[in-house]
DNA sequence: GCCATAGTAAGCCATACGGATAACTGTTAT
DNA sequence: ATAACAGTTATCCGTATGGCTTACTATGGC
């Protein structure tokens, strides 16, 4: 669990930067070298590996060199762990708001005082 | 779209910190005052602010004051165009995966060279 | 063999982050 | 009126982050 959070923290750390959110839509396109992925961002080659080894820290990416290009794709595994836990999150306060509703329902059925306004 | 990015800055931002998580999670089960929410973290109360207004800024959460006591509670937008923003990443490469396939399916038809174990 | 190319390594810099303490403000309780 | 309480502001500290430049390595083309 301690592990599951340090996971969390690398993938939402690595998802709340834009330069690593646009690779990752860059490579939803498809494979990509580090030279493609550095092009469109007007950025030094070793800052965008920077960025790549936060992506894969995080298991969002992987990459593999051939020869000397390395090309890096997505790895969805992570993004979904992401997913999940918002998903998971969602489900907790929803609860918690219908039980609030329901609250609110029955005590708007005895109503000690009236309504301000109609 | 750049304020969107940065949006999303802020809440995955936000999202990547496992005490702000921690926190989140806690505000799932109801509304709590800042002390209470400091208590269970062993952290002295600015810091835990701290992270308040991270969570604040990142629209997660929200707090209003009466008296001397602040009390927090989720704000659940914030999170489901977080959510929105994985969904739509997901449905990218799951289409390229699609296409991928496709692609496979089509050249494994015409086996030129003989399976190795079959 | 030689040169261009693609990436990597190392180090620098400024700023941001996560934590702390200390001092202050405003509210409630006695 | 005073004391305790809940939060806030200000400041500080060490480390991480995001960017850069300047070498360096290894591969591919000629």
């Amino acid at each position: 669990m301690d592990n599951l959070s340090s996971h969390l923290d690398q993938v939402f750390g690595a998802l709340g930067d834009p330069t690593r959110r646009a690779i990752l839509a860059r490579l939803g396109e498809g494979e990509a070298s580090v030279g493609e992925l550095a092009r469109p961002f007007a950025m030094a080659l070793p800052s965008l590996m920077k960025h790549i080894r936060v992506l894969e820290a995080g298991g969002l990416v992987e990459s593999r060199k051939s020869g000397r290009v390395r090309t890096c794709r997505l790895k969805p595994a992570a993004m979904t762990r992401a997913e999940r836990w918002l998903a998971g999150q969602r489900a907790v306060w929803e609860a918690r708001l219908d039980r609030l509703e329901a609250y609110v329902n029955k005590i708007e059925k005895k109503p000690r005082k009236r309504a301000r306004d109609g």
